[in-house]
DNA sequence: GGTTTTTTCGACCGTTCGGTCTAACTTTGG
DNA sequence: CCAAAGTTAGACCGAACGGTCGAAAAAACC
């Protein structure tokens, strides 16, 4: 076996640390945050308490991983399908497409996740801030282009995060949800909610 | 003392009832869910576990009382408010600013609420698609008077709640916020994304 | 095949939890 | 002023938790 340094962890612990990411996740969804417990998360991997905290040093590094592989996962994803939008309008629309579509497509994962940043130390803020600070700066692109109507891009931003971020809720809740339905219209309600106010182009003008 | 029926729970029980699930309300929102134990909670309302469970038959029970104080107070808060809009956008625009206005009065209860419904047994969808259901309504007696656009005014309704529901987290954690302008804020993005398409008025009609 | 390393499991430990119970203290009412 | 009801606090209980440890099995290496 090779020594505790260099690169290879093994092909049996890499699958066995996949195991449990799964299985942790799939408790935390199904029996809820509370009831995850190392015995519950390892026996549904198929394992024991023991072997979890072999490779993982803590239900806290476990955690951690479930969150970090869903980030990485999540950045790949929207990564090669954000380069080809090219105005504003298209950004927007390809940025809230590819996040509800990765949310339709790991649900589970995405809502396991939340509850652990939620019940893990109050240092949840930060996070959310920095997800919503590049949709910020595209809405005050389109806004300087003259493309996006004038409004607080700060608050507009956050709402948009947050409704992305509470579709995950929906997606596992209810299975029977049409997705890509579901997926459009909430992006044709940002697409009308930027677009430029008619300033008085039609009849009346008084009142 | 009264017998145990009757109406008076005497003044003490009230206000010690009334102490703990300030106390509770505190703690989730200070410390977080995790940490919310009994023990940590009466010593937060000056009094032990004992008295606390002399109180509240049983932990369950005293986040049962948080949950359903912040409906009847939201429900009061609401009802008064409601009843001066004629118009649909007028009583979009007071539901949005009315539900918004009712969680930055109060943040910590909004926000512990959520997580004692969030992390308790999976029965949490009914009460936001019941929720929901009323401003669906809205939207669509919106629509049918021509006065809003055409959209899936469930899906709609479900994002406005989304949005309103995820404010409480902002105003909790990010006290520096502009509190006012964040509500007009969102009420301005919703009225927007409700309102009909020109479908045409403007000059060009081509491409 | 034997040795060394990795991996597994279950027994065990200390802590904390929700909840019970009892004995004491306070309030109330006649 | 005394008895009854209401209220309090803390000791206590059993269960469950995260984590440690050692002995045994499995895999890898020569």
């Amino acid at each position: 076996m090779r020594s505790k340094e260099s690169g290879s962890p093994s092909r049996t612990r890499r699958a066995r640390r996949e195991d449990l990411i799964a299985a942790a996740v799939r408790v935390i969804s199904q029996d809820g945050y509370p009831a995850a417990s190392l015995e519950r998360i390892a026996r549904e991997a198929g394992t024991s308490k023991g072997t979890a905290l072999y490779h993982f040093a803590s239900k806290e590094e476990l955690y951690q991983a479930v969150v970090t592989t869903l980030f990485e996962d999540g950045a790949a994803f929207m990564a090669e399908r954000l380069r080809a939008a090219k105005t504003p309008t298209e950004k927007l629309r390809t940025y809230v497409e590819t996040n509800l579509r990765f949310i339709t497509l790991n649900p589970a994962h995405v809502g396991a996740t939340q509850r652990i940043i939620e019940n893990s130390g109050a240092v949840q803020v930060v996070q959310v801030e920095d997800a919503a600070a590049p949709l910020r700066r595209l809405l005050e692109s389109g806004q300087a282009s003259g493309e996006f109507a004038v409004f607080d891009a700060e608050v507009t931003a956050l709402s948009i995060r947050t409704v992305i971020d509470g579709a995950a809720f929906y997606f596992l809740a209810r299975p029977e949800l049409d997705l890509d339905h579901h997926i459009s219209e909430i992006v044709a309600l940002f697409l009308r909610s930027v677009r430029p106010v008619p300033t008085a182009p039609t009849a009346d003008s008084e009142e």
